[in-house]
DNA sequence: TTGACTCCCATAATATCCCATGATAATCCA
DNA sequence: TGGATTATCATGGGATATTATGGGAGTCAA
């Protein structure tokens, strides 16, 4: 099983290509074709972006609501109607819709975060304020969610 | 089930390469391919190591959480972000990404140290510091790790 | 023609491959 | 048993491949 991880620093070039990291491309292919869907983030200024094992589980989810039609069509609106399916060219690069960049807020330098089963693309100021949080995050949260790596103290805080 | 034992102090050369100790990497084989996960550890100055099994496990703690949650993101950005899957050449080296070796305040000398599951890298000199506690701390929990101990002997014993 | 986009190639930095060496540990054999 | 041979390992370094990125030339549509 490969899985998005790891952080890189890309820049978007004058004509407004940037590479996707050669890590993620390589995720991206073992899934079954060169390109990549991305659309924003629900929660955050940032692009999601996977594969097409992402779409595959965002589909199924949706049908297994089995929701009223129009329900249906408006879920599908939200999730679709702004996801792109980028194919990127030799050289593993892809340009980005405008209304994406915008969303992120991207000016030139872009970081591509692994997050597992997708990944994110932020402008690399706001990400750094994401991070801090998300770490602190999951360290309170280390007794309810989470392998065991993040439980250390366990035993420590016992005493 | 093979572990991570025993420690071992080797060096970064001058093109930032780092061999993996031989018994460690027969581990990491032995789990099925001939890499490495590294990431920060979550509560020491020092990078955090293991194989496929590792990385299992923190992703399925992960596969289970919900797409599109705040939560979702900010725990698999703090798993994920900064954990590097690194495969070894030939001779069992790999190079470091720069993040990590900030983390562990790397210089020349990096010594690992076996965990069972997992392993760590640290900088000689902070380890030292870190060993000294460590015992500490294991004195006074003996009562917590004895038992089980105890009882697989008896179970062998009744044999 | 003008811009937007693609394909292709050039380049510099970096990472990886492959072989050599020296040290240590393991093995073998008289 | 003791000494010689072989294996294994960490490490050094030259050669090669990969990667991110810049830019030229061609294609297409308005």
């Amino acid at each position: 099983m490969k899985i998005f991880m790891s952080s890189a620093i890309n820049k978007i070039d004058s004509k407004g290509r940037i590479s996707i990291p050669a890590p993620f491309r390589s995720v991206l292919e073992f899934q079954g074709y060169p390109g990549v869907y991305l659309f924003p983030s629900f929660t955050s200024a940032a692009i999601d972006g996977g594969g097409q094992e992402l779409i595959d589980e965002i589909s199924l989810s949706v049908e297994k609501m089995q929701l009223f039609a129009e329900e249906t069509d408006a879920l599908s609106t939200a999730l679709f109607s702004d996801t792109y399916n980028l194919s990127y060219d030799q050289d593993g690069r892809i340009s980005l819709p405008e209304i994406l960049i915008e969303h992120a807020s991207l000016s030139e330098r872009v970081v591509f975060v692994g997050q597992g089963r997708k990944f994110q693309m932020w402008n690399p100021k706001n990400f750094e304020k994401f991070k801090i949080e998300a770490k602190i995050k999951a360290l309170e949260n280390r007794n309810l969610i989470g392998p065991s790596v993040i439980k250390e103290k366990n035993k420590k805080d016992l005493d």
